[in-house]
DNA sequence: CATGAATGAGGATTCATTCAT
DNA sequence: GATGAATGAATCCTCATTCAT
């Protein structure tokens, strides 16, 4: 069912019509209603699982004994996931939950973040005033730049690059 | 019309219904598909006076004598005008304009900030390989973050110091 | 459903609208559209039975022994049909059908006549380069030239002789 | 105007917009409207030229010394000029004529064809029931028939030659 | 007499959602 | 719990027609 609605978006499809998505499956509308009361609890379902290998990405680059080098690398990993789907991205900046799971892997990802860029900041890598909130409001701003122009993968470098100079402490 | 339409988006209505606006502003449908063939067209129209003041704004910055002071300023002016309305982002953002002034206005604005680009290249305050339309995304990516969170203003002027930051040259 | 669609017919009403049709029938404007994709389909549907009847007698025609009053019979009745439901009419003469059940009673129907034709080709009454298609054309001929000219069903007797004498061999 | 009109049908659009029309043609639409009060007044006058071409034909037809020969051409010319333009087929056919001059040209044909139809009569290769409406009508019907199948011209050939035979005196 | 902007009834179609089986 | 037929509000858009200029 969720490979079926995976299958729709890739095919282009973002209207995510639960009716179709039924059919496709070969399952009632119905059944698809009593898992997924709407849309959204849909994309947070399909998002789920990236958003696991999110926080698992996070997790390792907080792990990372160089906080700088694992600020680094927590940008890009997550930035590539938000490239890699949309959902993940919508999910992300959405304030609402439907699901209980999503806010608290939300909590899990800010806390995990947070740490590191703590760290990051008394290495001097980061400005004070920017918190865990911030650096997923920024990275869904970047994500939205890249996406904003036709496919050109070297400008989603360039634009990380971008954050990451300027989340340093000005002066 | 127009007026009609801006209320409704003021009431939260996104959806911009040409029915509704045409019932609303007591003419009938068919005028308004007359004017605005579709709802890109609309949506064009109705940021198209923004749209003027946001070029007025950029060659005004332009036009500053210190190049890293009027880019700045076009920074600044750029996101509040984004802010202010966002059909303008939209249209910014969008590859495919309905009208050609449309185009002509993003062609102006994009040479405007060109020139202004390459000065503050020169004058240091920016990398060589950040052109004009990648600072349209990257302020459309702003502007993207700061909607992001609840309305909290000074997040605003956080993130686009992140941005003036990030566009200097690294190193 | 396809009653009310009958009624709306008999009351003068060609349209066909699928939403007048679901609105008389109480039923909402989706049920029909599940049922009948468009109106082609619909008016298949309604002219189902009487294609049924029209097989059914082709069928009996073909039956007769006397190859020549069977080809009369079969002429008449086919051309009662046609005169008694222009929908018939309108499905025989389409190229392309909805149904696939409607292209297998063409099928059938023309299996049937193509064999009366040879016997009566044989019996001297047919010349030989008519075939089934041709003699559905030429009915729908008939039928189109009877409804011309105002209800006068005499008229209707006098058009099939002309065709029964017609299809005489030449000379 | 009625260029344009010609243009819009050779080029399959049959829907006669009036509006369109007027466009096309680079006037007003009120300007069509003054000169063809609805649609099948438009239809009449595109199909007037064509008209005047097939009384000639019929005329000259009836002039012919020998009448069975003038009646295979009658017959002859006239299914061609059906086939040329449906425009003059659908007139041909429709009770109620928009204007005078075509209801003159009807009743002026009629004559000519009833003329023509007695001296065939008279030389026995015509029965005696069958009047001018009639074989307007027939001649409509002959049309019908050939325009259903695909475009095949030599079925035109063989249907009206059906047509020929089963005109004369059964028997 | 020409114009063409405005009209708005009308018709087609979709799709989220319910609920009896 | 699963099903999927039925629902019908909602939306889109067209186009014949009018009438003030």
């Amino acid at each position: 069912m969720l490979r079926i609605a995976r299958e729709q978006l890739a095919a282009g499809d973002d209207s995510l019509q639960l009716n179709t998505i039924a059919r496709l499956a070969g399952v009632g509308v119905g059944t698809v209603y009593r898992h997924f009361p709407d849309r959204h609890a849909l994309m947070e379902a399909l998002s789920a699982e990236r958003f696991d290998e999110l926080v698992a990405e996070a997790r390792a680059a907080a792990g990372e004994p160089d906080a700088v080098a694992g600020l680094h690398r927590l940008l890009r990993s997550t930035l590539a996931c938000l490239l890699a789907d949309p959902r993940l991205a919508a999910v992300l900046k959405s304030a609402d939950d439907a699901e209980v799971r999503t806010s608290a892997m939300k909590a899990e990802l800010d806390e995990v973040v947070a740490g590191l860029l703590e760290r990051a900041c008394r290495a001097g890598a980061v400005r004070a005033d920017v918190g865990a909130d911030d650096l997923r409001r920024l990275l869904c701003g970047v994500e939205h730049a890249v996406r904003a122009g036709d496919g050109d993968a070297r400008r989603a470098q360039l634009y990380l690059d971008v954050l990451v100079v300027g989340l340093r402490p000005a002066g």
